[in-house]
DNA sequence: CTTTGTGAACAGTTTCACAGCC
DNA sequence: GGCTGTGAAACTGTTCACAAAG
């Protein structure tokens, strides 16, 4: 806070302040916390030390503690954590105790597997339009909803109050789509086309690039390939 | 190189010692700047600035300076990067200039969407194999491949020397099939299902989960809220 | 004069190890 | 005894700023 002591109130950066903040790395950690408690309670545990969670989670328990503890003190010294109480609280601070409505812009395989996700409903997220601009998707009906016309975007998101857009169209159209979705109102978006967006000031993306992923499997690949020739070469010489 | 010193010949540590090491973080952002630079070479530019390339790729100029150098010095001071050579490089350092058979397992809706995916193909990867439990998908044919019984995944896996493979199986059936893919011979895992996998050392596994990156935006979005009543009400106070 | 390549400062993240509490 | 919460240390990644090169 004291870095801020010479800013105006209206000041973004001070305010952000007033709010306790959690580092980046925590944040995207916290939903797969989440989701390790929700199988356990399914399980009926009502108790979970860092170690067992942390191996449900995939991190270490040290991790795994300095992120809880970001939160607050929800645990118990010789105990661990209350299962309920703590997904409660990680729910509460990623906003997952509201329910977003959220537009699906792009409804090809991709988005339509978005659309038929389960994980998306089970969080509170509400998918409250289906956007295509090939005439030839309007009116199918997909997940239980009728897909209607670009065209409407704007209709929809001021209808619903949308927040959060996800883009799924093919890269030629994505940038356009993206304006439009800023332009009626949305702040966040979750990006599956493969182009670099451009957004002004204060809307979140965050990109999923299928190839991308890929790719850095590659470069892993090779390298063991790499280290395997290289044990070889080294086997051989001692031979 | 000087930790390795005690280390044995054999030692997998100090044989990738050996290749030359680049951060995590930069080949996360080489197929960034791989793409980036293939556009580019389509609008027949023939050489480009860092500025310039860092704009595209959406980074800063003096990252994207600082990750070229860990491939070696293709620049030119007071003119820039030649796009061919250096994409040249980059593809090279990915792996990028062999080709890599993969298998596709769970064709559902991802599935399908993956298989589709024109910028696997664009890159190397090529699919060998799409298979599902699922007796009513098997027989379809889905980006020009026949969907073949999960029975045959070691078979596939063999016949091509597959190194990666792609799950997309609902979330039950993730570890089973993991488990026989690891077992066949396949040491690098892209896992689009809601499970964290456990895979012995010496396979990689990259998880894409959809659900999670909504979850994150739905934190910053509350946190723009939070903000935007403490302005509100600060507002209100000074009135 | 322009632009790269890079050491050095800085910022963010992870790990360690242990005090404090049950 | 067992387990959490947390400073301090170690590590990784980013930004700065400038010398070197064309």
């Amino acid at each position: 806070m004291t870095q801020d002591r010479n800013r105006g109130v209206d000041d973004p950066a001070r305010l952000r302040g007033i709010v306790r903040d959690i580092p980046q790395a925590t944040v995207a950690r916290l939903p797969v916390y989440l989701r390790a408690l929700h199988e356990l309670a399914e399980r009926r545990v009502g108790t979970v030390a860092s170690q067992v969670l942390a191996r449900a989670a995939g991190v270490s328990p040290a991790k795994l503690r300095k992120d809880l503890s970001c939160l607050g003190s929800y645990g118990t010294r010789g105990v661990g954590y209350d299962v309920a109480t703590l997904a409660e609280q990680i729910a509460r601070q990623l906003g997952l105790t509201q329910d977003w409505p959220v537009v699906i812009v792009g409804v090809g395989k991709l988005g339509q597997a978005l659309a038929n996700y389960a994980g998306f409903a089970d969080r509170g997220f509400r998918v409250v339009g289906l956007l295509d601009a090939d005439p030839a998707r309007v009116g199918q009906i997909v997940a239980g909803s009728v897909v209607r016309p670009a065209t409407e975007l704007e209709r929809v998101v001021a209808e619903h109050g949308v927040c959060i857009g996800v883009l799924a169209t093919p890269a030629g159209s994505a940038q356009r789509m993206c304006d439009r979705l800023v332009a009626a109102g949305v702040s966040s978006i979750l990006n599956f086309a493969p182009v670099v967006l451009s957004v002004p000031d204060g809307v979140d993306v965050r990109k999923v690039d299928l190839s991308l992923e890929l790719q850095i499997l590659a470069f892993h690949e090779q390298r063991k390939d790499a280290v395997r020739r290289a044990a070889g070469v080294l086997g051989a010489m001692r031979a």
